[in-house]
DNA sequence: CGCACCTTTGAATGAGATCAAAGATGGTGG
DNA sequence: CCACCATCTTTGATCTCATTCAAAGGTGCG
């Protein structure tokens, strides 16, 4: 635990240097905790830091000039965040806490650094820019082309499926610090309509809620209903050699 | 023209170096005709190659289990088609040729001697790549909390806004090869509504219609209906020098 | 010329939004 | 330790935007 969320992260896919973990590492000097509901990063302001997640949950959202929200993506331990710095200079998208986290920033040339240094990583990066591509993709069809239901059980399917990844979903059961309003901004749909879908999920007994602990009872069917597919494997035989 | 369409893209962005320039050109050595409705990557399958356009419309889409379709992007002259490829094994998304397009078709190991020999080339890759990402986030929102009037809106500025980067739009009017169930496919709405929506955009002299000939009339009220946001400059000044 | 595909329009239907209000929960300060 | 207040969840009733179903024009290609 001492060592980097990303390297840690980054050791499902590859077998990392020893080079390459100490330049990882120097991302992750410093650390910074912040308290629920904080602002990470504010839409359309130039940040002067990319963070990598150390434990707690973040996410990604948009407002639009109706006042509504859309929120892209929840992040866990090992992500980064911030990532659109590297592409443009005022930020699109306002990062959140939602629950406490554990920060580690870093700025831009740090990683420009790392690019330089080690291509591999460099590739790694690519990689991981679009996974989070193909990921939002799958969210897009879901909210375009499905029903209410099956975008809820998208949304359960895709976080259960990761934090069981990072050792967080236990048995099935797993820490689920959203208010509806946030799994609704999450999924395109109203909170009363996501309660109404979360109800008719556990009336099917396909999962199980009490408090913020939530259950998958049936898997198969969770995953079914949303037209979900697991994309936990990259793709690493291309990328040139670690150095 | 003979020159690399992604130089060409890229240059827009950066001063390429004389081995830039060389390490991109051996990615287009090669040229591919396709026409209209051909299949360039199947959803499911090993792709062995990915593309950079040199002419023509594609665009990258997904079937779901109803039967449905989502279409997550289009793409033009000097975009790389087959991204996922250096993330997953197997596609996640079908592109097809929406009309006759010519295509550099490339090996991954080929970018990743570039990545290797290159590394602003690898950290210009990267800001595609997350460019990518924020360009799908944005038509998440759209469709996610917009109406079905602001989703075609927003679907036009976008491909208004890429083409008059590539000079395919002359005093705001272009070619849109699209039939309105691809842009219902789109924006997550049926080919009816879409016809609707489009006829409203015209008795509101917003757009002009004939045959596949689109003219902004409006520029300025179109782009605020849909919430549209440009982000055609991407920031470079933190990657590392060129090589 | 004829067929396939696309566009256009109307009418009926339905999924999800909106509005409203009653419980539940939890954190805070007295 | 408890009371209070803010926030979140839950449920019902109604409304609306987009879908669905249906059918009549267009258009271009073989």
């Amino acid at each position: 635990m001492g060592g980097s969320c990303l390297a840690e992260r980054l050791s499902h896919y590859v077998r990392l240097s020893g080079g390459e973990q100490a330049a990882l590492a120097s991302l992750e000097e410093q650390d910074r905790i912040l308290r629920r509901g904080a602002i990470v990063i504010s839409e359309n302001e130039a940040p002067r830091e990319l963070y990598i997640v150390r434990s707690g949950w973040l996410h990604s959202s948009v407002v639009l000039g109706n006042g509504s929200r859309q929120i892209m993506r929840f992040h866990f331990r090992g992500d980064i965040v911030g990532l659109p710095l590297l592409a443009f200079a005022e930020s699109p998208e306002t990062v959140t806490a939602v629950t406490e986290v554990a920060l580690c920033p870093f700025v831009r040339e740090r990683l420009a650094d790392v690019i330089a240094g080690h291509p591999r990583l460099a590739a790694l990066l690519i990689a991981l820019a679009v996974a989070g591509r193909v990921s939002l993709a799958d969210r897009l069809a879901s909210i375009g082309r499905t029903s209410a239901r099956a975008r809820v059980s998208s949304l359960l399917c895709e976080i259960y499926g990761r934090l069981k990844v990072l050792g967080l979903a236990d048995g099935g059961a797993f820490q689920l610090p959203l208010t509806q309003e946030e799994i609704g901004d999450a999924t395109g749909l109203t909170a009363v309509h996501v309660n109404r879908m979360m109800r008719a999920l556990v009336d099917g007994r396909i999962i199980e809620r009490q408090a913020n602990q939530l259950r998958v009872l049936d898997e198969a069917r969770l995953c079914a209903d949303a037209n979900f597919s697991d994309r936990a494997v990259l793709e690493t035989s291309w990328m040139p050699p670690p150095r």
